[in-house]
DNA sequence: TAGATTGTTAATCGATTAACAATC
DNA sequence: TAGATTGTTAATCGATTAACAATC
């Protein structure tokens, strides 16, 4: 795998990905970059020069086996294992994500939930999802080699759990709250207040 | 305002605005360009250049008032008014949304909710958000000049979704489901398994 | 073979950054 | 005035796209 690979291609990578699983599931076994552009809305040399980077997966003339590209893209994203998730926050984005059972579907496992709130502790905050004291977190982390946090706290405590999180050996964080916080691993942000501040802005320059 | 604004200048124009709003909580009443990007870890330069595009806030040798600058900034992303929303798919995304108190507290007030789940018609998704029947869609988003559309139903039936949003005369659409819709107007995407994939390609990638 | 489409190079385009004159 | 910091230009950097030889 080459040294760096813009966020630009990670990113269009995973969507390469997602549509070829549509495509698998349509029962479409060959694609040209053409068509996977139209689909995704790219051009076509985007494509091919994006999946450069990582080796040749196409048949010229033809274009790129469906299933083939499918299992190549998952393996260079790391799709092939289970992912051992926690999620911190129990409120309703943290209930949201434990009930998404589309992430359950694709490996990301949550084994437990915490929080600080006495009256959730020990409740089910989704089938077989316990909810635990926050300050079991590290320990826990610890003990059951999570590799991932969710989270989903008010923004004010984001950043010390990003921190327990840390301690306990995780290697990345899905960060719900509107904070940009200070770690060593990856982060990847999902702001609802601020998508929603991006498209009204785009709203208010179509208006003109 | 300029005709075109790259995307990226965009979103960190709403970042500079979310910092702002925590400055302006914190007291503080001016700030350098060089202060703001260390704390949005960016460059200065970068911070001045995007703001040039709008104009001239600061003053040389001094700074940026924050309170002035945030109200202007505000002014350009369009943050003055309340946006009329809709919310459609009362699932538990949808719940989570709906109960987002941040949102209503920044102008984004959800008028109504819309599913197509008898069990659900006529219950209270949150205080004071009725489900409605998502037949009555296009005529709800008529009837009340409904702005924004935001979709929180499965894959499948988006697209339908947004076709009707857009007939009632809907201009945004916030979407949560993992596809790529098809409209006229702008669509910010919220999709949280391609950040999870996003973040385990980073974690991979980092292993070496 | 003729037609199609890849993989890759080189050209273009756009975004970031450094540098500095303007000026508070 | 001296020091600081903006606004803006020009240089740099990186990403996208067109073009085409390779080849199925």
């Amino acid at each position: 795998m080459p040294e760096k690979i813009p966020r630009t291609v990670s990113k269009r990578l995973v969507s390469y990905y997602m549509c070829l699983e549509k495509l698998l599931d349509e029962g479409v076994e060959v694609i040209s970059s053409e068509e996977l552009a139209r689909r995704l809305d790219l051009k076509a040399s985007q494509i091919r020069k994006d999946l450069s980077y990582f080796g040749e997966f196409g048949r010229r003339g033809v274009g790129y086996k469906v299933e083939f590209l499918y299992n190549r893209i998952g393996e260079i994203i790391g799709v092939q294992k289970e992912w051992k998730i926690v999620l911190v926050g129990a409120g309703n984005i943290g209930r949201a994500i434990a009930n998404y059972a589309a992430m359950r579907e694709r490996g990301f496992k949550i084994l437990a939930a915490f929080d600080n709130d006495p009256q959730k502790l020990g409740t089910e905050i989704a089938p077989g999802i316990l909810v635990r004291d926050v300050r079991e977190l590290e320990d826990f982390v610890r003990e059951n080699n999570v590799e991932i946090g969710i989270v989903a706290v008010p923004a004010e405590a984001a950043q010390e759990v990003a921190e327990r999180l840390e301690k306990g050996g995780i290697v990345g964080i899905l960060n719900f709250a509107p904070v940009k916080l200070k770690t060593t691993v990856p982060v990847e942000n999902v702001d609802i207040t601020a998508s929603l501040r991006v498209l009204t802005f785009e709203i208010v320059r179509r208006r003109g």
